[in-house]
RNA sequence: GGUCCCUUCGUCUAAUGGUUAGGACAGGAGAUUCUCAGUCUCUAAAUAGGGGUUCGAUUCCCCUAGGGACUACCA
């Protein structure tokens, strides 16, 4: 190419730049999440819908949520429901979409029905698709064949693409309900544009063959809604998860087919499991609502998933919401897929369990150890009170919120430990523990029920660890066990506060039997 | 099998054509006049391999290897 005339392309595509700039910089950026409701929400869905969501909050633009509800078979109400839930659950809000609805409702595909045919009809009409009456089974047995003779080309043979109209019409008597496949051409290339990767070029050739794009059913493939529907209503950058590449060129296709701009993709990495595998059931938790249940808190959840592939410069942690809606940029999303770290999560709830108001907590936690039977289901005000006591103390012992019932279970279920030994502390005897239990329990009672401040009681119960030659924890370590019936538990005069005097008391007495019938 | 994508501590990630390659989780050690937890301090740990380009590459290019995704009348 000559200097000139490099000059010129160069200038010609920098000013169809322009144009799309013009074209598409004024219009708001639109984007959406578009799950299809056949399971309950699970981490890398949710991830999709916060970058997608934190993208539009922070460029300006429209989060859209619509429903691919077009595969019958495997559609539940539950996942449905899940949903919302789930979205409302994080705290995530969509501009258009169900129950709100919007200028390009409805945002439900399966009431949308009518539209999808009509348009693959016109791709019909237009020669860039046809109608298919193979039967499942033959398709099968193609495939199969395909399979065993390791071919090189794998997929439809194209079996229908060149039907008569008499061949047309003699299916269509014997009633077989058709499909409509788009007609892949086998010469050239497609090229679709991705902000993060590039451009991804696909022989087409190579491009899955035909593909249907209106079922016999009449419903839609995911290929047709979704290209129709992000066309209809205006999406402006499709993000979505890595698995979707593949079709990225037949997509391009659709738009060209139907002569339509195709909008920017932003392929988002995967989330893995330890293996190197995609994140599932194996792995353990996925589902949101396993989160939810076993206690983990929406800021958590939300601080982490989006750390998951993306950063904001390597070094902050801590993200809320709010914040991720105004320095969340599309550019620091990362292209390798990431696994997806059980610890560190559990590590962010810990931070957030701290971080969160007391009377939050008390909230949250009531209904942990209301499920355990600890508390009755219409709580009364002696047991608000205890909660409200327990929150504090609990609190930074906990991951996740569920760890409430383990850690009060001494409260509400008394089963003493039996077992001597475990009262005795390292370094110190059964003599000495016994000793220890006596005089604690003298000093802490007596000291308790006079008012005197717990510092100073700590005091003097140390003084009795040195006096007796054992470690402090030679002290402390019986007094706990025979409050807690635990050698883990809360601190003192947490357990005994939690407890009350009387009842603290009665468990002292018991230990010290315990003790004494094994000393003698 | 075919096509496409990816590759910095065990994990999530930062960085630059020139640094002792930084942070965080997990791990290890210690501190905290009660266990556990929390908190604090310290510590170990990485540019997949091989070629180029370059005065210099982890960074740019190529090859190899490894991993992953897709290959449905599922999305």
């Amino acid at each position: 190419m000559s200097k000139s005339l490099k000059i010129i392309s160069i200038m010609t595509s920098a000013l169809s730049g322009c144009f799309l700039l013009i074209r598409r910089g004024r219009m708001e950026v639109r984007v959406r999440y578009a799950p299809s409701p056949t399971g309950l929400q699970h981490i890398g869905g949710v991830r999709t819908a916060l970058f997608n969501y934190f993208f539009a909050r922070s460029s300006g633009g429209k989060f859209i949520l619509r429903v691919e509800d077009t595969d019958r078979e495997r559609y539940s109400d539950e996942s449905l429901d899940d949903l919302y839930q789930t979205l409302d659950w994080l705290g995530v809000k969509w501009d258009e979409g169900p129950v709100v609805g919007g200028p390009y409702g409805p945002y439900i595909q399966s009431e949308r029905f009518e539209l999808y045919k009509k348009y693959a009809e016109q791709l019909v009409k237009d020669g860039k698709a046809y109608y298919c009456y193979c039967s499942p089974e033959r398709l099968e047995k193609l495939r199969a064949e395909q399979v065993a003779s390791k071919s090189e080309y794998q997929g439809y043979d194209r079996h229908c693409a060149n039907l008569t109209d008499e061949q047309r019409a003699e299916y269509e008597r014997q009633g077989i309900k058709p499909v409509i496949r788009l007609k892949v051409p086998t010469e050239g290339k497609t090229t679709f544009h991705d902000i993060l990767m590039g451009d991804i070029t696909r022989r087409n050739r190579d491009v899955s063959p035909d593909p249907i794009l209106l079922k016999s059913d009449g419903f839609p493939t995911y290929h047709l809604a979704n290209v129709i529907d992000d066309h209809l209503m205006g999406i402006t950058h499709i993000m979505r998860a890595q698995e979707w590449i593949p079709s990225g060129p037949l997509h391009i296709l659709l738009y060209e087919a139907f002569g339509w701009e195709p909008p920017v993709y932003c392929h988002l990495p995967m989330v893995m499991g330890k293996d190197g595998q995609k994140l599932s059931k194996r792995h353990g938790s996925t589902s949101l609502r396993d989160f939810r249940e076993k206690g983990y808190l929406p800021e958590a959840i939300i601080n982490y998933v989006t750390l998951v592939g993306w950063s904001l410069d390597g070094s902050t942690e801590f993200f809320s919401k709010e914040e991720l809606e105004k320095c969340f940029r599309i550019e620091n999303i990362h292209k390798a897929p990431g696994v997806f770290d059980y610890k560190k999560l559990d590590w962010f709830n810990g931070y957030y369990i701290r971080a969160c108001e007391n009377s939050r907590l008390e909230d949250l936690v009531l209904p942990y150890l209301i499920k355990a039977g600890y508390i009755g289901s219409e709580p009364g005000c002696d047991e608000l009170e205890l909660v409200k006591k327990l929150v504090p103390a609990a609190k930074e012992r906990m991951k996740v919120l569920s760890d409430i019932v383990p850690l009060s279970t001494f409260i509400f279920v008394d089963e003493p430990v039996l077992d001597a030994s475990v009262y005795c502390a390292k370094g110190s005897d059964d003599e000495k523990t016994l000793s220890a239990l006596k005089h604690g329990a003298e000093i802490l009672l007596s000291g308790l029920k006079d008012g005197k401040a717990e510092e100073k009681i700590e005091e003097e119960l140390v003084a009795l660890s040195t006096e007796l030659g054992v470690k402090v924890n030679g002290v402390f370590q019986p007094l706990r066990v025979a409050i807690t019936n635990s050698t883990v538990s809360l601190p003192l005069f947490d357990s005994i506060a939690l407890l009350g005097l009387d009842e603290t008391k009665k468990r002292i007495n018991r230990a010290i039997g315990i003790l004494e019938a094994k000393n003698e």
